[in-house]
DNA sequence: AACGGACCCAACCGCGTTTTG
DNA sequence: ACAAAACGCGGTTGGGTCCGT
């Protein structure tokens, strides 16, 4: 089935707009609003293909709209949020009132990209690995970031430095196999982990949670998501394991499955406290992960230690899952 | 001053997703 | 349930401008 042009190509006006179908455009969207853009040049009276309209209106003529001058914060904020999205230009521009995704998207392209590469002199072709090279944006040494045994990523080995100090652990889907649990819990850092309990026997003491003899406990406890953690995170971590599940966002609990992994980790970021929540209600997959900074302790290393070491024992030691939790 | 390459960015294009009938 | 329309996104293109020679 073929799609059909969004409009005639035969006499439309193609390049750059005059004024004078901005004013139309402009216009016509005041007194009819936003919408219908395939009938909109016709009625508005432009020789322009509705969605050569659209485009010109989201991205040049729409109210609220910063043009230029990109100041070192929101280019420090594009590098960040690019590296938890990537190339996810529309989520990006989400994040940076008044500019667009086209400009995002060029700015990168022309400015950022090229000092990533800089940055990069090995030249991958990922500018998310890309990006992990920006100076700004080296991964903290303070920071503990635990990897599962996903497959390297083509960008993994520009992490090496990063994997070095990671935590592995198992974290594919289905809740299957044992979790590797920190191998040192002293690192005061948030941390990723998986929410495991492993009964000696393989067992698992969680009711109704679905998990066939998987391993399972409860962390029902308050998080705070460091987004600069969380670009760390993204960078090395598969999250499809974010996909299915619901999170519990200031007391609101979202369902995600129509959301990427990444965006929803974006929504943790601006709600800033999370609390994870799944289908069982206090037990998460075996192989689910946290990022997780005790709200009681977030910004004192001692607190979040505090958590690690409890969490972990209670993975490592088959503790029941309240005594993880809280 | 003229030329040409590099750069920038608005606009275009194709395609996937969502909405509508 | 299905097809078509509408929408939205990310990659690419091309024209204008800048800058070095």
């Amino acid at each position: 089935m073929g799609r059909r042009p969004c409009c005639s190509k035969e006499g439309l006006n193609r390049g750059a707009w005059t004024a004078m179908e901005d004013t139309k455009l402009a216009d016509y969207i005041a007194a009819h609003g936003e919408g219908k853009w395939r009938d909109l040049p016709l009625k508005a009276g432009l020789k322009r293909c509705g969605k050569s309209c659209r485009l010109r209106w989201l991205n040049y003529l729409r109210p609220g709209i910063k043009r230029g001058n990109i100041t070192d914060d929101e280019a420090e904020l594009i590098i960040r949020l690019h590296k938890l999205l990537g190339n996810r230009w529309s989520l990006i521009a989400g994040r940076l009132p008044g500019r667009t995704d086209n400009e995002i998207k060029n700015f990168w392209n022309t400015n950022l990209r090229k000092k990533q590469h800089h940055h990069n002199p090995q030249g991958t072709q990922d500018p998310t690995a890309a990006a992990d090279h920006h100076e700004d944006h080296k991964p903290s040494s303070s920071k503990v970031v635990a990897i599962d045994n996903i497959t390297p990523t083509n960008h993994d080995q520009s992490r090496s430095d990063l994997s070095s100090k990671a935590i592995r652990t198992k974290a594919t889907r289905p809740c299957r196999g044992k979790a590797v649990f920190p191998h040192d819990h002293t690192v005061p850092s948030p941390i990723l982990m998986p929410a495991t309990r492993n009964n000696s026997d393989g067992s698992n003491d969680d009711q109704n949670c679905g998990h066939d003899g998987a391993s399972c406990f409860g962390l029902s406890c308050d998080l705070e998501i460091d987004e600069e953690l969380l670009s760390d995170l993204l960078q090395s971590t598969d999250f499809s394991w974010l996909i299915d599940d619901d999170l519990v966002i200031n007391g609101d609990r979202r369902d995600g499955g129509d959301k990427c992994p990444q965006e929803r980790l974006l929504e943790m970021v601006t709600a800033n406290t999370v609390a994870k929540d799944d289908d069982c209600g206090d037990c998460l997959d075996q192989d689910e992960m946290v990022v997780a900074r005790s709200a009681a302790g977030a910004t004192s290393a001692q607190g979040q230690t505090s958590l690690i070491a409890d969490v972990a024992a209670a993975a490592g030691t088959s503790s029941d899952a309240e005594g993880a939790g809280a």
